[in-house]
DNA sequence: TTGACTTCGTGAACATCGTTCACAAGAAAA
DNA sequence: TTTTCTTGTGAACGATGTTCACGAAGTCAA
């Protein structure tokens, strides 16, 4: 045996990302890791429990990645002296776009993953990789000078998040591959602009039925 | 032959449709809708190119039917007398929310069926059925008072779109079904206050470089 | 009516996929 | 050396998407 087990774990998992990224989640193939890695097909059951489990792997180190990708932002404006709040949340929603630009086809796979199972997966381990984002958004909140109560300021993170994530997502399911990215940069731009002048007005988000008569 | 051949099409697509939202992708399979149906398996290639074709066509019926739920929600805050933009916002994602919470397993299908791809199908005709959620939500914000002009208009409409849609599936992506409704709740009626207290203070929108020193 | 032509349903057949498993090779222990 | 355990191997199985040669049934002209 020439590699060690782990190491070739990993170069599995390398294998994978890239014919995730290249064609999707169609494209993970058992015989075709086993032949890029120069194993049998038995030997990747031997490694990981499924194909899937690959996939989960696979998407691990995206999230971790994205979380980096995230704090390393933060860490440059810092470095940088940037301290408005509306910059450092564009940075962080860049951050984001840059992010699933360099991964066309192992993140849509990732979201795609998610959704094949009605609900029966645990995603607490991704929850847990989000969490942490989520906690870079809260932070930039706080430092804002907004009114904001924790609970709020957790929703108002989260609601964030979701939004630019749904904007990029949108936006890239669209047809058009060029003038997409401005329109994106566009609609983030405008959400994260309304979205501090809308915090700054201070006042309560509570969950108002104002619908009904 | 006791059916015509529309009308066995449509049957298909019904079996199809409920196969998608009992278990997802991966349950659209050609020889239970052929079963299902009591035709053979090359008789659902006749009728349809491929299963990708099939599912396409469940995806339409579904665009179709959340602008209609669009639309009625819209008609229905008309004729009580409702006018104000937050009521008929919330009304909107409320109508979202509902129609993915009826079809929990045929709308994640086809989120997963536009990912499974890098960009090689054409959505156009999926565009064109979103564009009639997009002049809804213009034509809800032209009547606001807001001093947007249209291009600004159109922007926000996606954004509120993307947004609220971003909001709702990852909500549902999280872990417990229960307790998360009331979080996509919350998410939704922070979103749309902050964005009308932000568009309220008017102001461009424009995509300032500010990140640059 | 009859014959040719067209249309369309049929299901066996093929290629490919995920996954398993009996087997063997090799390392470690005795 | 012998035994035992680990681990890589690839043939084999079942399931799936898709095709296609065949035949049944309808259509129409003579």
């Amino acid at each position: 045996m020439a590699l060690d087990k782990e190491e070739t774990g990993e170069r599995v998992l390398a294998i994978a990302e890239v014919l995730l990224n290249e064609g999707g989640m169609d494209n993970l193939k058992a015989r075709t890791i086993a032949e890029q890695a120069g194993i049998s097909v038995g030997s990747v059951y031997n490694l990981f429990s499924d194909l899937d489990g690959v996939h989960r792997a696979v998407n691990m180190r995206l999230l971790d990645r994205l979380g980096v990708a995230g704090a390393a932002a933060m860490a440059d404006l810092g470095r940088r002296g940037v301290t408005d709040v509306r910059d450092r949340l564009l940075a962080l929603a860049d951050a984001y776009v840059r992010f699933v630009e360099a991964h066309p086809g192992s993140w849509p796979a990732l979201l795609a993953f998610n959704r094949r199972r009605p609900v029966l997966t645990e995603p607490d381990v991704y929850e847990a990789r989000l969490d942490q984002l989520f906690e870079i958004i809260a932070g930039v909140l706080a430092d804002g000078g907004f009114d904001l109560d924790e609970d709020t300021r957790r929703i108002a993170a989260r609601t964030l998040w979701s939004s630019v994530h749904g904007i990029v997502t949108s936006g890239y399911a669209a047809r058009s591959v060029r003038r997409q990215a401005d329109e994106i940069d566009r609609q983030i731009a405008l959400l994260v602009g309304v979205f501090i002048r809308g915090l700054e007005r201070g006042g309560t988000f509570a969950h108002a039925g104002g619908t009904t008569s």
